[in-house]
DNA sequence: GAGCCTATCGCAAGTCGTGGCGATAGCATC
DNA sequence: GATGCTATCGCCACGACTTGCGATAGGCTC
């Protein structure tokens, strides 16, 4: 489905504010945080307000075109849909950011839905713990 | 460790406050908001101020009394370090959340272990997906 | 291309949580 | 029990969102 499909189906609408929210994260090499869409967005029209920014990730979210993740601090990070998926391992101690293949997650994925029919999404939310390094040496 | 013990060793005091806090989080029955604790403490003592709550939550954290936990909207909940641990599921469509023995996450905690040196704490955050209601008839 | 419906916008106010600052009060010592 | 060091307090302002509202502007229809 294109996206104009998925706008027209959904009674969505393409502005021009959405399209520069969405360059802006297909754009971004890894994760990007809303103010850093703002900022980018705001660097061509910048009377764009932050709750415009907002509210056009949850609808390009909603289209299937972004998706969010959290890792450990209050801020929301975004990218397009189409990167490639995987985890996310932050050490609580020391805050170190490792990514994971899908594969290492997927066993567990498996038997969650195996044992509570529950399809999980395991890059939606980093997984929290201690690195391997602050293990031996606490810092 | 006493909780007396703790204090001491870390430099910190028993003040009327923490223990307001410290009491709430142990009277409530399972998770908490900062929100209902500052409510619960500000039902004695009306004057203590949210921040206060807040700085006593992590206080009481870094002592091993309570634990937070981060479901999956915005909110941090807490609950006393003794309480039986466990995961969470949260279906993202419906909202609806089940608890999960800590056995059922352990394997994939493992092979985190195993492969990344990575010890995951699989209770800190929930695990967002899809529920079997849900994935049968999508709401 | 004008008209109409309503999705979306910019703005302002509110929520949850964090951090700085001067005042207060634990608690170890005398 | 008085003294002094400093952890903690209440207050306030900020940061990351979220939400309600009247104004604007997509985009379908004629």
């Amino acid at each position: 489905m294109t996206l104009e499909d998925a706008l027209r189906s959904s009674g969505k609408r393409m502005t021009v504010q959405r399209r520069l929210v969405l360059d802006a994260v297909r754009q971004a090499r890894h994760h990007v945080t809303a103010d850093e869409i703002a900022r980018r967005v705001r660097a061509k029209h910048p009377q764009i307000d932050a709750s415009t920014v907002y509210r056009n990730l949850q609808a390009l979210e909603e289209l299937g075109e972004v998706i969010h993740t959290h890792l450990d601090d209050r801020i929301t990070r975004w990218h397009r849909a189409d990167s490639h998926p995987h985890g996310h391992l932050i050490c609580g101690t020391c805050g170190s950011e490792t990514e994971v293949r899908p594969a290492a997650l997927a066993a567990m994925a498996k038997r969650l839905r195996d044992e509570h029919g529950f399809a999980a999404d395991l890059a939606h939310s980093a997984i929290v713990g201690i690195c391997r390094e602050c293990r031996v040496e606490p810092a």
